[in-house]
DNA sequence: TGCGATGTTTGGAACGTTCTAATGCATAAG
DNA sequence: CTTATGCATTAGAACGTTCCAAACATCGCA
């Protein structure tokens, strides 16, 4: 019986002894049914194992209650949290988030949104992949479906962005170490075709200005905001002559890199090198030792930005202003003490 | 143009001046079709922005490229490493995994399972969320829906299964705790109502068993799979008279939880206690100490569970064999070294 | 010239839903 | 006893695609 062929509002239809039209009214709801006529149908629909047809649904109504999230790196727990925020709100708002991860991948990326897109997704969350071209989503938008950019850019695109404030956040990181005492700062981790990575170097540059040290470009190491970007970051960062005392790090992820990667040379973060991370992830304050970083309220971005979609559906409309999250710097443990005037002219 | 209603097959059909039908035929890479027709069709098809509507191709073909992973914790990053190991087979064969969150909460599991279903999956990977009645499932499976389940089980249920071998790693687990000179030894982590806790608290008593030690069932601690279940879990542990002097954790989020709660207390893991987790997820081998854990292959597991899929779609069935993967202890330091005779006793 | 074979293209029905307009049927009003 | 008013229900066309069967074109061959 539901082994062939699924079935379907006719067949329930019938079995209530109704047209399809009156099945169809139930199922959405409509209050023109007479209570006990609607009852009947629940009642057939739930025998028969029925299961709604949203693509044929879809077909006629032209908005579709699903929405695409489409994410750079899963793995990184930072996009998880992120990811998992604005699920919270479309799911309560009655929509389904579908979540793709793109591995970081532009061409994984095109197919993902392809395949969104086909299946008629309503509205389009993106963390754009390291290396995306704007083109993509400028036609994507032109065509009429709404989409947003979280927690990156892309330069020459006017795709709305709900982002932290990345200048502010790494000015005040950079601040805090330069507070301790530390001269030689380095930045890890980032690439300069991300939007983000000039506006957290920004920030650190400004700091150092602010405090009228110069910045050694040597000192600003390029690499993947992973884990393992921060270890081969750090690795660049201590071979110069004369090292580093302090790092400011594109991310958590590539904190933690670096903190491996000086426990290799023997060295100790928090003791003998000063780290600062960025989005504080659940696990900064776990780590040994704990990690300093600046809080982007994650789920709070998420939320922000899922409303954002939220309302762009209703309004039917792809355009809408940016958002940007306020931060605020969590001091913990990894930038230790301060470090005295006799160290730091060693 | 674009903005009145998106093209369709029809639209390109008139611009290239052939009939809908071939216009789809093109769309399939038939090769009935004129190599000179089909790229005029190409042309058109770029020019208008067309997107494919995968509903309404649905509609008629009643599969649909499609496969949903439903994850019950997007935030531990074992499970993410999981997704994106299934998400990069399926996606090289050309179907489009859509990964959604259950949050750990069967109702939310209910209303995303709903959501998949109605969209039209042909398939579905799930590691059901703590709590979870095996009815549902079993109704999706006789509706003809290929599903499998991946890391957890259900009790009564006859849903394939892609998990590690929990009872061995267990047992491996315990056994090094035990040769390391460990008698009094907790358990901590995990709910009696989920199978995997029956396996390796199984797994852990075989262990204790083999060695003439008699469990402590006050050892045998209960508790949320994540870090702050770890957390409370090992403060209960250090509550008995005596004490244990190490433990085997459910999973490594637990671990890491638990490495927290003695530092808390001012032990030392590794050095005071000794810690062995399970799944060894990226992040244990860069822990401080490093985490001793059971290695289940997390992501040849999810490529494991997709081929499964992609073969149990390709048939027709929804029946398939279990697969139970092999696992091995990885030895870093959360143990530290051997507890000696005296200390034992003391 | 007619015929089959081969290769390319096409019309139209079908898929499962929504939605508009129309229907039937009470009841209330005139 | 009509006629209007409201409520509950329904027929049928649409949505954008696939696929079958049929049509058309071209060709070689008797």
């Amino acid at each position: 019986m539901a082994s062939r062929g699924k079935a379907t509002i006719l067949d329930i239809a019938r079995k209530a002894g109704v047209s399809k039209s009156t099945v169809s009214l139930v199922l959405q709801g409509s209050t023109l049914i007479r209570p006990g006529t609607a009852s009947r149908v629940r009642k057939a629909i739930e025998e028969v194992g029925y299961v709604y047809n949203r693509g044929a649904a879809n077909l006629r109504k032209a908005h579709s209650n699903v929405v695409g999230m489409v994410i750079n790196d899963l793995t990184n727990p930072f996009f998880a949290e992120l990811a998992v925020g604005m699920e919270r709100v479309f799911q309560s708002a009655g929509i389904v988030p579908f979540i793709a991860n793109t591995a970081e991948n532009p061409v994984r990326q095109g197919e993902v949104l392809k395949s969104l897109l086909e299946q008629g997704v309503s509205g389009l969350i993106v963390s754009p992949a390291h290396g995306t071209l704007p083109d993509a989503f400028e036609r994507i938008r032109s065509g009429g479906t709404p989409i947003i950019f979280v927690m990156r850019r892309l330069a020459e695109s006017r795709v709305p962005v709900v982002a932290p404030d990345n200048p502010w956040g790494a000015f005040l990181a950079t601040s805090h170490l330069i507070g301790k005492g530390h001269r030689r700062i380095a930045f890890l981790g980032g690439f300069p075709d991300m939007v983000v990575y000039h506006e957290r170097v920004g920030g650190y540059r400004e700091a150092l200005a602010a405090h009228g040290i110069a910045a050694a470009e040597a000192l600003i190491i390029q690499g993947d905001t992973n884990r393992k970007g921060g270890m081969s970051a750090i690795e660049t960062a201590l071979a110069f002559n004369p090292a580093p005392t302090a790092a400011m790090c594109f991310n958590d992820a590539v904190a933690f890199g670096a903190m491996t990667g000086l426990r290799k040379r023997g060295m100790e973060p928090g003791g003998d090198f000063a780290i600062v991370g960025f989005d504080d992830v659940a696990e900064a304050q776990h780590y040994m030792p704990p990690l300093t970083s600046v809080a982007v309220d994650t789920a709070g971005l998420g939320e922000r930005a899922a409303h954002m979609m939220l309302n762009m559906i209703r309004a039917g409309t792809t355009r809408a202003g940016n958002h940007i999250g306020a931060i605020s710097l969590i001091v913990r443990d990894s930038c230790g003490p301060d470090v005295t005037e006799t160290r730091r002219s060693a």
